[in-house]
DNA sequence: TTGTAGGCGTTATCAA
DNA sequence: TTGATAACGCCTACAA
């Protein structure tokens, strides 16, 4: 029973911690020992180890390692769609912070819809990962979900979204007042008919960017008119149908809350005729870096994607370190920057912007923010840091 | 020696496949059986343990399964940085077509850094992923890596750019002849003095554009002038940098070859106050769905990325499963997409063009690739295929 | 300081 | 068809 461990020719497969203690002629226990640094070892003893696995080109075997142990050192990450240019620097920002600690990133994408979260889920929890970031889906929490979440005790932080009747922590930007600040915006320059493009209102940041909206139209005292505001889904498409039905009522500006829906908003625009902003003001949500390079240079709400997955990912290893408490919402705060798409320079030339309303809050939007940003291109945003 | 698999309370961690068996009174190897389908197991049996998994909410460990099969059932990908607009869509062909087959991926981002690369392929192997796709970073396979790869018989397949010295699969696109139809393009469009901004030359696919864009040179005739020629590294800051020298030498045209670096040059061309496509008329590498969405539209070389994922991943799952054979290099084509950057409505109203000059391949850039592309948005540009 | 041997949760071989 | 039981490669008490 003890001769079992002679172990095999190791020609089959890759070396193992036998193969190396063999050659070096000590157990493995000393092997694992220098590997890991968790005892001391003779020098000696250590010398032998280390030129056995150079030798041998011995690569210890993660999975073994991480059945023995119980923990991967990985996180799972699932997100909508990572071709959706929102969220590269989102995952970006978690694996820079993931690697930074050790661990790895185990990324997946649901496509928004339930039954492949599901999926993933249940994908990732079999592959035993540590702790998971999450960008839920529209629909609610699942009753499978929340079994499958619940029975286990893996640590979920929930990025970019709410989702109510899941209480856990979260990370997410400040939709609500970065909305608001648009508005804002757009009545300080002196916009009255002003349109919505919406998100959908089933998701929380959808709701909060609406919510956030109505709230500045009300404290520059206009009217909220039911019939500029149409509801989209985040996507090209939905932005250009908005386009087509909301820009013939000609509103004198429009709110569009997320940059996919700019796109196919600004198409329709063009087919229809009508120039922006000398036509209609837009002031868009979520910022990218080359948007100051065409035109109409977008005016926008910029979010810190990067620092938001940074963030997830910090709380989330907290979690997985064992600390306990109530679960906290964590909330980015957004940036508006002004460039010339809400038609800044048009109304102040043309004398109809209202300096003399309030700026609310610590921004003040007669400062345009057209610097160049300094991108190292490759690492893009992530020089905003 | 035998009551030795008594097992644990079950409490202290996950269901194992041996709480299943007791509580479905039965081997674990029935257990085994029904899970995987290997065997056939009487319905009796098959019912038990079917419940007892419900009951239990018990669920594989993949980590000790994978030990136990050798296999995990996981490729990894490594590209230089997910966050570069450049690489979300490959990824997600890559992801896509991968868990098709029932593997997943695993992402590491190289930041185009020799040293991360190792790293992180150390890190693939020790995994023990089945493959690996990569996104070679510019440095030469340096020995380490050459060691690495070559010691283990994990079948790598290369994307986008090739390597010289390292003989194995790769998906690349024809960046050579979709430069040359860029500079085609200008050459048809009358210009004469065209200027380039090319990408890194110690870069496979960047040495290839800017050769294609000689050859197509040469092929009308046009004098070289390196003094035209910049070299990028694929960054918008570089592109910024290349603006600023090369449109003070008043090029008639450039081709710039890469999104990015378009980016930066535009950047620059507006600080100097010369506009595109009035003062120069500019091709671009590599197409985006809002391309056409803002001005001045982009006329670009639009390469499948997502394709190239999908490719890619298929040959190295064919490696995977055994296919031997030499390794092959998979080229796919780009497309010309006109739009009007190149000045191509401008040129041929004031009757500069010169469609007499043969079209070179069956591709006629005359016939301007305008309409709006349906994209679903969320799902990006896949909708190409 | 070093070695021995059992356990991590599967699969797989060989009997029964 | 089922059941024991030895791998898979590593960690880690417990001994020495």
């Amino acid at each position: 029973m003890s001769a079992k461990r002679v172990r095999r020719a190791s020609k089959t497969s890759l070396p193992s911690i036998y193969d190396v203690a063999e050659r070096a002629s000590v157990s493995v226990f000393t092997v694992s020992a220098v590997i890991n640094k968790s005892h001391q070892v003779s020098v000696r003893l250590r010398r032998r180890v280390e030129t056995a696995i150079k030798e041998l080109d011995y690569r210890p075997n993660l999975l073994a390692r991480s059945l023995a142990k119980r923990h991967t050192h990985t996180i799972g990450i699932i997100v909508p769609d990572i071709s959706n240019p929102f969220f590269p620097l989102i995952v970006r920002g978690v694996e820079d912070s993931a690697q930074n600690a050790g661990y790895s990133t185990f990324l997946c994408n649901s496509d928004d819809r339930q039954e492949k979260e599901e999926q993933y889920l249940e994908l990732l929890l079999s592959k035993r990962v540590d702790g998971i970031l999450l960008t839920k889906t529209h629909e609610p929490l699942s009753p499978v979900q929340r079994r499958i979440l619940s029975d286990t005790k893996v640590p979920v932080v929930l990025m970019m979204r709410t989702c109510r009747g899941f209480n856990t922590d979260a990370v997410v930007t400040d939709d609500f007042h970065g909305a608001f600040e648009a508005g804002a915006h757009l009545a300080r320059l002196g916009y009255q008919k002003i349109g919505l493009v919406s998100g959908p209102l089933d998701v929380s940041n959808g709701r909060a960017r609406k919510q956030g909206f109505l709230k500045a139209l009300k404290a520059h005292h206009l009217p909220s008119d039911e019939s500029l505001m149409v509801e989209g889904d985040y996507r090209v498409e939905s932005g250009y149908r908005a386009g087509l039905t909301l820009l013939p009522k000609r509103p004198q500006a429009v709110f569009v809350a997320n940059y996919l829906m700019t796109t196919g908003f600004m198409k329709a625009a063009e087919e229809i005729g009508m120039r922006c902003p000398d036509d209609f003001g837009l002031v868009s949500f979520d910022d990218y870096p080359w948007l100051g390079c065409f035109h109409p240079r977008l005016t926008t709400i910029d979010l810190p994607k990067y620092e938001v997955g940074v963030e997830a990912t910090c709380v989330l290893l907290q979690r997985i370190k064992g600390m306990t408490g109530r679960p906290t919402v964590r909330t980015l705060t957004p940036q508006l920057v002004v460039r010339e798409s809400c038609g800044f320079s048009l109304r102040i030339k043309e004398n109809r912007a209202k300096p003399e309303v309030a700026t609310v809050g610590d921004q003040n939007p007669f400062v345009p923010v057209l610097q160049f940003r300094e991108n190292d291109g490759n690492n893009l945003e992530r020089t905003k840091i």
